[in-house]
DNA sequence: TTGTATGCGTTATCAC
DNA sequence: GTGATAACGCATACAA
């Protein structure tokens, strides 16, 4: 934010925060009907009215008429906070996640709020707070969590496998000894045929890469795939052509300092697409042409891969099956059924131009 | 989804529905602790449990202290419901939006999560659901709704303003007659500045617009600034240069049949982003300029903006401002503080290269 | 098929 | 300061 506009947002705050108008403590707020009315108007009791609202127990099509006609009339909702208490349940469903912020994050989080309406659940989400952690368990406020990557460290996760809590990690494998339930995607087959193809097809033999944080487990699985990788077909590794490359910035930085080293590469290998994108950035602006110079390829598939100069080479997993997969699973160990401990999901490599192929 | 993954997918699926393994129901899932245990190993009652836990009254700090070691002994997490029950609040805030999917939403998002959190409160997601929209409200499951856009239709909106129920319209204003609160940015000045920097800095003089989607209204204002703009500056009206840009795709086909249409233009605004950056993928790959033959000029700044080749000149809506302020609004108003009607919140336009600008 | 009564876990209003 | 006790609004045996 520049300083005027910062300057700006105080004195935004200041004048609304300093409005003296008043109180309009409940002033058109009156209070909510509740079901009692709701029975009442429609000449029942109010365990008819539960009844027919939950489908539980037959009722004459007469009266449920009536009943939904009062709801419908009295615009009743029923209090979520009642009914949870009641049966025991809230009808949510709790989401940590790191950040919001990135394209993979937002387009797997569109998919998990949509499957978790689907399931008829309410998605709650949490960014990486322990503070709202704590709310979301003991069996309370969140009927389960959904726990991606290092959303949530490692004492939390054994609190949460000790209490029994449901609870599926996506993107992240479970700590040894807690069997807590996981969604995986194949890492290193991904990087293996991204590699693969770069050698075999593009004759690649200078293959840089760029890391991933360091608690990241995908990270850590994609630059072990790419040291294995290099090995099966003889290559040599080089330390100074793995740099860090958390995001694009430091991605941009990594590539830049690669071609000062003098440590001859012709291609590069993001642990994630932001970063190949940085990598690309960085060698245009360097005067390398990629894919002729240099070959580029990313992991993840992110939106814009397609549509950059050229279109992205890149891994992509399966975003719309793995969160699907995690809802409906954890939604099936709230249900008390056995689920599989781990499932590894395969990626796919889609080969566009950055590699060299005209596709 | 390729096939041959959709085909896994179902294998997966149907693999683990009929996963045999019995039902662990309950195996590991012993009743969660309540208050009266919690007292009981403290040697209080629940009440002295329940005013150390929300620092009601006042009590010895002996007793706190054994209390809070027994809450923490037991790992005693408060239970939501019943809490909510007995307070008549939720402390969850409901977010309505129409998609996390896009680059806009996400980073918004985010600002939202975070303020929420900040002020103490859950957030609760709800993608364009008349369903989820509907738990919401009635004073239940949340204490107040956030509601972007168009994610919500008149009809509800109406309904929400009668039952007096907490919301905030946000890039959205209230309906005629409603009087619901909002924040919007002005779009007016957004598109102005950038056409009249366009012709007095660039002398571009035949501009063309892509739309945006016919219930949106930040599109609609942006559309009918545009033409605000070419009257001010003596410049005619096209049709023939207004057309469709929703998205990257769309915005791409326009583009194209611009250029196919004979109608000689020398610049492109996009009523967002993606569209411009859509418009610029297609006049490239038509073998034109940007910017030499045609400035191109977007709306909302996401975050690939700035990296693309050129970088894109495009209005900045203070985004971090809008959530932070949608968010403290909403809670002000839920603690029943009167709030301003509207804020209409300043954007800026960010030069780049696109426009022609060497910045 | 429908109504009555009780409990869900917490907070709040009282007495003590 | 602290402890009993009555709501909070709904679901669910159980009775009718």
């Amino acid at each position: 934010m520049p300083p005027r506009m910062q300057a700006l947002s105080f004195a935004l705050f200041a004048h609304m925060k300093s409005s003296p108008q008043a109180v309009t403590m409940s002033s058109g707020v009156r209070p909510s009907v509740r079901m009692e009315e709701v029975a009442r108007h429609a000449g029942v009791s109010p365990a008819t009215v539960s009844r027919v609202l939950n489908d539980r127990g037959k009722c004459s099509a007469k009266t449920r008429e009536r009943v939904l006609a009062a709801i419908r009339d009295l615009g009743y909702v029923a209090n979520a906070a009642a009914r949870s208490l009641a049966q025991g349940r809230t009808g949510s469903l709790g989401f940590l996640l790191p950040t919001v912020g990135t394209d993979f994050m937002s387009s797997f989080l569109q998919v998990v709020a949509s499957a978790a309406t689907q399931e008829g659940y309410d998605l709650l989400i949490a960014l990486r707070s322990e503070s709202s952690l704590h709310r979301m368990l003991g069996r309370h406020n969140t009927d389960g969590v959904l726990i991606f990557g290092a959303a949530m460290g490692e004492a939390s996760l054994r609190r949460i496998a000790a209490e029994g809590f449901p609870a599926l990690l996506v993107y992240r494998s479970s700590p040894p000894g807690l069997s807590l339930p996981s969604i995986v995607i194949d890492n290193e087959a991904g990087v293996r045929e991204a590699i693969d193809h770069l050698v075999q097809v593009h004759g690649r033999h200078r293959i840089a890469f760029l890391r991933g944080p360091a608690g990241n487990e995908d990270a850590a699985r994609r630059e072990e795939a790419y040291r294995g990788a290099l090995l099966r077909h003889g290559l040599p590794f080089d330390p100074r052509l793995c740099r860090g490359g958390l995001g694009a910035e430091e991605a941009r930085a990594s590539t830049i300092a690669l071609l000062r080293d003098q440590a001859a590469f012709d291609a590069v290998v993001g642990w994630c697409d932001a970063a190949s994108i940085g990598a690309m950035d960085a060698l245009r602006s360097e005067g390398r042409r990629v894919p002729a110079d240099v070959s580029v390829v990313g992991f993840d598939d992110i939106g814009p891969a397609r549509h950059l100069d050229p279109a992205l080479t890149t891994v992509r997993p399966p975003t719309e099956l793995v969160g699907r997969l995690a809802v409906l699973e954890l939604v099936r160990r709230i249900q008390g059924v056995a689920t599989e401990p781990q499932a590894r999901l395969p990626v796919e490599l889609i080969v566009r131009r950055s590699c060299g192929c005209s596709g």
